[in-house]
DNA sequence: TAGTTCATGTGACGTTGTCATATGAAGACC
DNA sequence: GGTCTTCATATGACAACGTCACATGAACTA
């Protein structure tokens, strides 16, 4: 019925998922080989025969989410009929929203982890690229593109990184992050000027 | 010749220098309460006569990185002879600084451990309060000026963050994290918008 | 059918955070 | 000065963790 491979990668699969379950549920510290073992329904060293330790499990969960993001991105690229702009919104929309729904796994995406492996590596290289090209849609020039996507990388991820970690308090900063961002994107339509910076 | 209390909080500030220590040398990992208490002289289980756990240590080193960037800016904000933009730019450049010089204990700082103790938070309240007394300084207009500071913060945290992850490649973006800045910080000064976003 | 491969289960080890308890010196009171 | 109290620190112990060595048994191969 089930070769071996198949129910090698089988176990594999449900590794990651009951890693990325735990993850969501109870955070980092729910995150123990013991506990993906049980809940994937194998024994606590079976996550061995899959991944040499702990940091590429968590680098497989990574590149999953990493992947889904991408795959996301590859639906909007290929929508023709979606204006540039509000293509560019949609996916900013989509990292915000993973950033809120899942913050744990947000956080692991963009921690030091997803450099554990090269297929987390390449997922993440991916996701860049295709973010990119939804930037130069937008934008135009090329060189300036690239800095306005990798701005507006960086802003969305410090604005998700502090709200998480209840740094960015509406009260003080008078401002949400969804705000924050509109007014970033309003900055970079409007901007004119030569793109020289001497 | 030392009183029993003085004898305590020396002790405390120890304990507090040792785990900063450990963690700009060897990383979240190589913090723990043995090595802590090794390091400042005294046994694994001292540490629990100051702190009700390790998480409340780890927040009171983040207290004092916050509030040695806060005296950082006490001191930016004295000097009256200063340009209103050159102090932003030195601000920002703290840190900056701080997150490539020590990026464990930036990542800590930014981290949720801030707010596990009331004092940690106030020194975050503080450092975000004198952050935006900076670029008043620059914006004039409040409402806007709040506004601007925080995208400020979370863009510099982002760029940071992103390049400690090693998720900032130049290769990729086509940028440092310090062009991006001052992308942005060109864009909010030459902004002339109304400030409505309806 | 006999032999090989390999995913998985199990026992064990060192390390960690944490607690209960013991100790001993500093401060308080007569 | 002697006694009692207080409290910071030291020590032993425990459960949980990541990890490894080894055993097991079923799936492949010849």
């Amino acid at each position: 019925m089930v070769s071996r491979t198949e129910s090698a990668a089988a176990t594999r699969r449900e590794l990651v998922a009951a890693a990325a379950e735990l993850l969501d549920e109870s955070g980092p510290e729910g995150v123990t080989l013991r506990a993906v073992g049980a809940r994937a329904g194998v024994s606590r060293g079976a996550p061995y025969g899959h991944f040499p330790d702990k940091e590429h499990l968590l680098a497989a969960v990574a590149e999953q989410c990493w992947t889904g993001i991408g795959d996301e991105l590859d639906r909007l690229l290929a929508d023709h009929d979606l204006p540039p702009a509000e293509r560019l919104e949609r996916a900013l929309a989509g990292l915000l929203d993973i950033g809120r729904r899942r913050p744990h796994a947000y956080a692991l995406m963009f921690g030091p982890a997803s450099n554990a492996s090269a297929g987390a590596a390449a997922a993440v290289s991916r996701t860049h690229d295709q973010f990119l090209s939804i930037v130069s849609g937008v934008i135009g020039d090329p060189a300036r593109a690239r800095q306005s996507g990798a701005l507006l990388m960086t802003s969305v991820h410090g604005v998700v990184s502090m709200e998480n970690a209840g740094h960015l308090g509406v009260e003080k900063w008078h401002a949400t992050g969804d705000q924050l961002l509109r007014r970033l994107i309003g900055l970079l339509a409007a901007d004119r000027s030569t793109g020289d910076d001497a």
